[in-house]
DNA sequence: AATCTACTTTATAACCATTCTAAATAAGTG
DNA sequence: CACTTATTTAGAATGGTTATAAAGTAGATT
């Protein structure tokens, strides 16, 4: 499995949880959004499997710790991931309340004059909002 | 009272607890950023006078609906909002977990190249992650 | 000024995503 | 295999937010 060294590397044991997990965020063709639930259900269906609540929170913060995975600042009840580690953005469509990827290319460069004192930039995140 | 009219003009009937709230959030000089537990504790502090935490819920919502206030896109476990709603960015101090207004002439402008079918750019609102 | 109606406030309960807990289980190591 | 430490788990706890339904208030009408 591929994902074995992936998790070694990252000091996490490579567990069956985790290494399902994997599988359905990281074994597919494009990147997604996801919430916990959206998860839960995602496992259900494609593994016929029923993996703790309390373990997908704990895995998908150990991945967003170390990176396999990215927190979406949006405004909701609930928390986004994305798949999609790339340097990139979203729209986000109001009515639908759904996430759309926006690339980097999308967005012409980015450029924060301000600064601020001992502080350096980690990340610039853009949320576009849509409406009909 | 200033705000009687303002309340009256977005068919908000102007009771009691609107006017106090509208004090507290926009006698100020500067604008800020809240949570609604600040907004409480402000309330108790400033008015010395308590307004039901429904109440306060209730209004913000109305207050944000009738754009007096915007809500700000960040993951946190409470809800910011923002008495400058003017088009501007944020600063996000992950250490501190302080949000620092960015005004739009402190970015540079941004352009969108992305198009969806049917759907127009409401709002574009970028979070600058701040680390030491 | 009394009356009426729709809106508002309120305390409290309900909701629900997330985190905590502590016991059982599994992984890695010698 | 034995041992240590990390992980999983079900269920409880937490906490921000929303719903409920009864009491109160604003504004219009008479």
């Amino acid at each position: 499995m591929k994902y074995i060294e992936k998790l070694r590397k990252s000091g996490l044991r490579p567990t069956k949880q985790r290494l399902q997990i994997c599988e359905v965020l990281f074994d597919t063709e494009k990147t997604f959004h996801f919430t916990i639930n959206d998860l839960v259900n995602k496992i259900q269906k494609q593994l016929n499997n029923k993996i703790s609540l309390a373990t997908v929170y704990n895995t998908v913060h150990a991945f967003e710790k170390k990176g396999y995975l990215k927190q979406i600042p949006i405004n909701s009840n609930q928390t986004y991931f994305d798949t999609n580690i790339s340097d990139h953005h979203h729209f986000y469509d109001l009515k639908e309340e759904k996430l759309i990827d926006l690339e980097n290319s999308d967005v012409g460069p980015i450029n924060i004059l301000k600064k601020i004192e001992g502080k350096k930039i980690k990340s610039i995140e853009v949320l576009v909002k849509l409406e009909d």
